[in-house]
DNA sequence: GGATGTGAATGTCTTCACAGCT
DNA sequence: AGCTGTGAAGACATTCACATCC
C-alpha cells in the first residue's frame, strides 16, 4: 500500500471516535460533511482520507456507520488487542496505567515497572508495579506490542535499549529526550513542553 | 510577521531544549548541523526555521548558544511567566498539576478545580483543589493565561464556555471532544488515543 | 437530487544548492 | 575553509470541481 501521511492517520483516529458515537446513538448513515463538521475539517478532506483505503460509501447516500466504523478500526489496526507495558511509575506512568480509555480501545496495560524500591510492589487497580530489573525475565518470551516510556530523562535511553533488544517495535515516549532506536522501531514522542509552548507562541504573536 | 507553520514552532520548542542543555554544559557555539542531529532533522531545516525570525548566526562560525537560546525563548513567548489553571483533578489533572517541568519553563499552575466534593479541599504540593463553582469568583478579575481542560468528556464544553466568558484565550484540552470556541481563542488538543492509534496503524502496515 | 470518489489545481512545507560573510 | 541565509526546486498535502453512481 502506498505511503500514507501521518496527518491522515491522525484524522482517521479522530473520525473513529465520532463514528463510535454515531453508532452508539443508533445513527445508520453519515455523510462526509457530517463527519467533517464534527472534526473541524472539510468534506473533501474526509472523502480523500477514506478513499486512500477504499470505497466505503454509496453515492447519494453517504456511509453506513457500522460498516465505516469497522473499516476504520481495521485500517488503524484496532482489529486485535495490544499488550502495553509502562516503564516509570511516576505521575505520568501512574495516570496512564490507570486510564480506562486505553483498554476500551484494545490497549491493555499488562505491566508497570519502576526502579524505586518505594514504588515496587504497590498495586494500582490490580496491577502490581514491578522492579525494572525484571524487564528481561518477564518479557523475553513475549515482548509487549507497545511500551510507554515515562521514566526520568536520564533513564529513558537505557530502558529503550534493553526493550529494543527484547524485540519491542513501538514506543510512546514521554521522556523529554530523542530516543535513538533502529530503523524498524517506531517512536512517538509526547512532550507537554512543546504543547504549552505552541500556546505561548500563539499568545505572543497575535 | 508572516504566518509561521505550527510544525516550525514545534521544532523551535524542541531546539530550545537542546540549546538549554548546551548552555548548561558551557558550550559557546553550535552549528545548525549539531542542533539538527540532536533533533532528528536536517541542518537546512534548522537554518530555515531560524531564518524566518531573523539572522542569529555568524557565517563560518555557527550560532552563539546563549544568544540563540535567548532568541528562541523570546520567539516562543517564554520571556514572561504564564498563569495556568487546571480544571479536572483526575489522573491527568493530578499528573499535570504536580509536573515540575511546567514551572521551570515559566508555566505556573496557580489553580486546580474539580466538581467532586471528595476531591475539593485536597492539597497537592501546596495547591488546594477548589470547587469548580468558584471559577467565576476566583478568576473574573485575572483570568489565567492558559487553562488545561482535564475533565470528563461531558463536562469539557460547559467549562470551556464559562472560561471563555471570563476571557481565557488559550486552552490545552485533554478531554476527547472538539471544543467549540470563538475565533480568537486557541485550543490545542492532546489525545492519547490518537497517539496510540498512530502506533497501531504503523504496527499493522509494514 | 444528493453525496461519493478522484484527477487537477492550488497551497504549503521541505530540501537543495550556492552566494556571501567571517 | 566553514557555515549561514535564502531563493528556487521539489515533494507533499489540501482544496476544488465535476463526472459518476445510487
Amino acid at each position: 500500500m502506498r505511503k500514507i501521511a501521518e496527518s491522515t492517520v491522525r484524522r482517521l483516529s479522530l473520525y473513529l471516535r465520532f463514528l463510535e458515537e454515531f453508532e452508539a446513538k443508533g445513527i445508520a448513515t453519515v455523510s462526509s460533511g457530517e463527519v467533517a463538521r464534527r472534526g473541524g475539517t472539510t468534506s473533501a478532506q474526509v472523502r480523500k482520507d477514506l478513499s486512500l483505503f477504499g470505497s466505503f460509501g454509496k453515492r447519494g447516500m453517504g456511509y453506513s456507520v457500522p460498516e465505516l466504523t469497522r473499516a476504520v478500526r481495521d485500517i488503524l489496526g484496532l482489529g486485535r488487542p495490544y499488550v502495553v507495558a509502562v516503564v516509570g511509575a511516576g505521575n505520568v506512568g501512574s495516570a496512564l496505567a490507570r486510564y480506562s480509555g486505553f483498554a476500551s480501545r484494545g490497549f491493555h496495560v499488562r505491566w508497570v515497572y519502576d526502579q524505586d524500591p518505594g514504588k515496587v510492589g504497590l498495586s494500582w487497580d490490580g496491577l502490581r508495579v514491578r522492579d525494572v530489573e525484571n524487564l528481561e525475565s518477564d518479557l523475553a518470551d513475549h515482548p509487549p506490542d507497545i511500551v510507554v516510556v515515562a521514566t526520568p530523562e536520564g533513564a529513558a535511553q537505557g530502558v529503550a535499549d534493553r526493550l529494543v533488544t527484547l524485540g519491542v517495535k513501538a514506543f510512546l515516549n514521554f521522556a523529554p529526550v530523542q530516543l535513538a532506536v533502529p530503523e524498524d522501531v517506531m517512536v512517538k514522542n509526547v512532550n507537554m513542553a512543546i504543547e504549552l509552548e505552541t500556546l505561548s507562541y500563539a499568545l505572543r504573536h497575535r
